[in-house]
DNA sequence: CGAAATCTTTACAACTTCTTGACGCCTGGG
DNA sequence: CCCAGGCGTCAAGAAGTTGTAAAGATTTCG
């Protein structure tokens, strides 16, 4: 699901223009008018980065940014008519993470906000990491660590990229030429053996009856599928 | 100690102009002129962040902006004197962190500088909490010193960076080319054996049985990864 | 400058993985 | 029933990787 942006703006021109970019990329939006509701939303929603318009009716603009700070480090992007030097710096220096001025570009303003929700995404997903499941078997992308029922289980390299390539086409059939196209490189497309003896260690290694495959399918005269649902 | 800072322009008077604004601020300060030598330097000399000018003699900026992505996460900050939307785009889209157009305001350029640096402290930190423990090994990566039941271990500074960066990422599968690429630079890659040397060192020091490793596991064909539980 | 520490390189033994061929099973068709 | 073809299994040897010690080369530091 794409990014929840929280959008700090009073003018509704600008701010009607803001949404129609923004749903445009998919992002989900969420629109505030004042400081007092910028602070409120921003922390009872957890957007994932704050679009945010200095020149608020009600109040000071930077009172935002440091309501957020005392709390979080997601991105704040700055939107202003101000163009002196030093509202830059003073936004900046209080935790914004970029300062754009009116009028702005769209694309490059839609780039910033990519560059940013990319950074902070980089933190976010240290401890999260790529990580499939089917039945018993958890294979950990990132890591590269792959687990039968909690218990770590070793893969040569040839299993592990042979594995890999099933689950990037899970559900899918993958002919023997495909398989040994991905694996083995385009010189040794003839080889199927190779693929009934790696399939089987998969097997070995994965399946409780290594016999009679839950995930591991054969699809005789074709090739080999994985499946990752019942 | 303030952060070192990669400056990379090829004008001299901007150049010096920037030289004088950065050592005001005590930053530390690394200065070259080409495409060629960015890449080279960013990679030797770890610097913390890297103020880009695009329009250098020998080649694409952008290129310094992909090579340095290839490895790493620190801030990049574009100088330009394009004032294309489509070039900010660009840059942004590769991995650049911000884009300040010339001519540019210095105290903005300094609070964005900052801005940067903050953020990438962040991150920092996140993966470098003080001390971490496995099993009978205790590292302080504060103040650089390995413990092993309690009696302090020497490591080389080869050793130490080794069993940082295997630290950083532990429980992930490293690749012989990512290790040597964070220890020995960039262009070491193919020294496979250095790692094998240097592993060899690490179990010597930190494991009770050197022969039969509990945390440096090997991954045979593929890298090492250090496992920091049973 | 000289000694000590560290890094790099070499050689080889030990080990893991890959490749290959043999063989048996199953299925469906003759 | 028997056979052919595809598949699964096993295991041996080949090929390639890794661990280890130790000798030279280089750097660091007093």
């Amino acid at each position: 699901m794409k990014p929840l942006i929280l959008l700090v703006e009073d003018d509704a021109q600008i701010r009607r223009f803001l949404r129609a970019a923004l749903e445009a990329e998919d992002y989900r939006l969420h629109e505030c008018q004042t400081v007092a509701d910028a602070i409120a939303q921003a922390a009872a929603r957890q957007p994932e980065l704050v679009l945010l318009d200095l020149g608020l009716p009600d109040g000071d603009g930077l009172d935002v940014i440091r309501s957020i700070r005392e709390s979080s480090q997601i991105p704040i992007l700055i939107l202003s008519a101000r163009e002196r030097e030093r509202d830059k710096i003073a936004a900046l220096d209080l935790g914004a993470d970029d300062y754009v001025a009116k009028p702005f570009a769209i694309g490059e303003l839609l780039a910033r906000i990519r560059a940013a929700l990319r950074r902070a995404a980089v933190v976010a997903q240290d401890g999260a990491g790529t990580s499939i499941r089917f039945g018993r078997v958890e294979v950990d992308l990132e890591k590269r660590v792959i687990r039968v029922d909690g218990d770590e289980v070793h893969l040569t390299p040839n299993e592990y990229k042979l594995l890999q390539v099933l689950i990037r086409h899970a559900g899918k059939v993958l002919t023997h030429r495909q398989l040994l196209q991905e694996v083995w490189g385009p010189n040794q497309t003839e080889q199927a053996q190779y693929l009934r003896v790696y399939i089987a260690q998969l097997r070995k290694k994965l399946e409780r009856e290594p016999a009679r495959p839950r995930y591991l399918h054969t699809e005789p005269g074709v090739g080999y599928r994985l499946v990752t649902e019942d």
